[in-house]
DNA sequence: GCAATTCTGTTGGCTGGACGACATTGACGA
DNA sequence: TCGTCAATGTCGTCCAGCCAACAGAATTGC
């Protein structure tokens, strides 16, 4: 039974919103959506004018591996996290959906859950597209089948990066790079995530990770707040990934 | 500047062989390539009968990260390595193409092999296909784009299980699921294969590798020999894989 | 406002596996 | 047939990081 059973559509829950209001919010959120890029306003108004949005709640299982349906989210807003689970119950996050990105399962199309769990961290929109949908769309807009090459290379990438980055770098070396791929460039930031929350994603316990944070802290590089580092000397951070 | 430039294509090299001769060779491997499985004999011929046709000894760069040319290699016959160098030049193999399978830097197609080397470790027949006769097979033939997807989508899921291991499992774990995975149906050998190589691609170093496939020797389940490792018992392998 | 929970800090023991070093054996080319 | 090199076997040392356990701080819910 598919995780988004538990929810009503958010049409049927917000009947507030006109049909036009509605298309209006779908597509303001799409236009963010890397894959359709090359789509046009009213393309995109056809194609999916009619597709069911959800809303969920934080900490919230949209997808679980048990799941057989094959669709296509397309995160319109929120964040989601894709993860694993050991045999023990030990967690691995494979990464972390933003706006404007998509996941699901669509074995045909690369995107693949294969036992992946994708839980919310934060309240989101979630759109869903059907597999004979997206089938549909390659076939009008074969470009559209070209960017999402691109979208699934650059996960192949960052999937090997961190594959090596766990064969080869210590846990100081993975937290500096965990740190420069998620810091927020404007105030040098990094939000959002709790320590075990990291050591998830780079396969470190979470102890170990509060000490080596710690151990930066008191070099000066960083300082730790609740659920928030503030990076100090970006350049200084960048030393430690070279172990 | 291309490793390939190193070697002459095969045509040149085996002037014995008559245009249909060479076609003949080129078909009759090209068969067994998953990702062309829907194309008629006919067609295969028409796209592919003009592709330049390479041999490389054992042991040769395909492939290496400043190559800038966007070409997909199809490997015909032998065996061929991709891995990654690390700063300090340790090894980790991503993973071994064998014969029927395609490999190589074609960013749009999701085939990128950003900072990858490519090897062969055996003698091997490689057939390389441009990016633009690529796109063009692909604009004919849209299911082929379908079953690259179908490709792509099993590499990934291989990239995350191997990143689960990795994260969860101790070396005699991830040992046995090497041997698993590499095993012979047939005779229940894994062959071609050092101790080196096998702690390149599961993370661990050789005398690790040595002394784990020592200790399961000595409790039964296998026998080493000389680049060979004969599985006594399956079912009692399998069992090391969940710790 | 208080209680409950979630997040962070810290400590000590323990060990898998890296690392270096060397010996032995098998394969292959001259 | 021998010499050379690649592949395998074995050992002792050492330490990063796991693990369990607990305490304090911040946040959230009621």
């Amino acid at each position: 039974m598919s995780a988004l059973s538990n929810l009503l559509p958010t049409k049927k829950r917000s009947p507030i919103l006109s049909k036009d209001e509605r298309t209006a919010l779908l597509m303001r959120h799409l236009i963010h959506v890397e894959l359709f890029r090359d789509l046009t306003k009213a393309e995109m108004e056809r194609l999916f004018g009619h597709l069911p949005m959800y809303s969920f709640p934080k900490d919230t299982l949209v997808y679980a591996p048990d799941d057989r349906s094959e669709n296509l989210y397309i995160l319109k807003m929120g964040a989601v996290d894709i993860y694993r689970l050991s045999e023990e119950g030990k967690r691995l996050s494979i990464r972390r959906v933003f706006m404007g990105s998509v996941f699901g399962e669509m074995g045909l199309l690369g995107q693949s859950m294969h036992g992946c769990f994708a839980e919310t961290v934060a309240p989101s929109l979630v759109c869903v597209m059907t597999r004979v949908e997206m089938e549909s769309l390659l076939s009008q807009r074969p470009d559209v089948g070209l960017r999402f090459f691109k979208v699934i290379g650059d996960r192949l990438k960052a999937l090997e990066d961190q594959l090596a980055r766990l064969a080869f770098s210590p846990v100081r070396a993975r937290v500096a790079t965990f740190l420069l791929t998620h810091v927020d460039p404007a105030n040098k930031e990094v939000r959002g995530f709790t320590h075990e929350e990291i050591g998830d994603s780079i396969g470190a316990l979470r102890s170990t990770v509060t000490q080596t944070l710690g151990d930066m802290a008191r070099v000066g590089v960083l300082e730790v707040r609740h659920k928030c580092i503030h990076v100090r000397d970006l350049q200084e951070l960048a030393v430690f990934v070279r172990e």
